[in-house]
DNA sequence: ATGTGACTTTAAGTCCGTC
DNA sequence: CGACGGACTTAAAGTCACA
């Protein structure tokens, strides 16, 4: 049985929405609250308790001006750290 | 208010699990069984009217050799098809 | 082999808070 | 501002039968 990329997923998802979410100067609220997102799902996600639906990561990206797959993808892909 | 890449992820993700179940020859059961995932809810998310979590995309993404990213990713402009 | 309906169970998601 | 908890509602996950 092969492993799932599950948890990696869930970090990348949670740096890379730290990182977008302070690039525009939004706290977890303000991000929710614009999203139609519960601000303790937001901090859920970010502290990877969470597993969200694919609607909710659409919602998020929306606000955030990326992409649900930029919210997946690996933090830096040029210079592979962790 | 920004519109939301949901539809358009859903319609994505379809497409996408269509050709690389197909491409490895999976019918949409076993790719369910190997995934551990109900049959009935790959046929759904085949069908765009599922949301799914994180999770379930990370282990169907996981059965069929490919990334969460490759699942949600337009379809390849590789070589010009379609 | 897949679509679909009816159903139950589980967990996602919300809302109210405190620290 | 963000971590975290409790109680609640909603919808996804899962099961099963049948076309």
């Amino acid at each position: 049985m092969q492993e799932s990329e599950f948890p990696e997923l869930k970090s990348r998802l949670s740096e890379n929405i730290k990182r977008f979410r302070k690039a525009k100067g939004f706290a977890q609220e303000r991000l929710g609250l614009e999203a139609g997102v519960d601000r303790t799902l937001v901090s859920k996600i970010e502290r990877q308790i969470a597993n969200p639906t694919l609607e909710i990561l659409a919602k998020l990206a929306s606000q955030l001006d990326v992409t649900v797959v930029d919210l997946l993808s690996p933090v830096r892909p040029t210079k592979r750290e962790r």
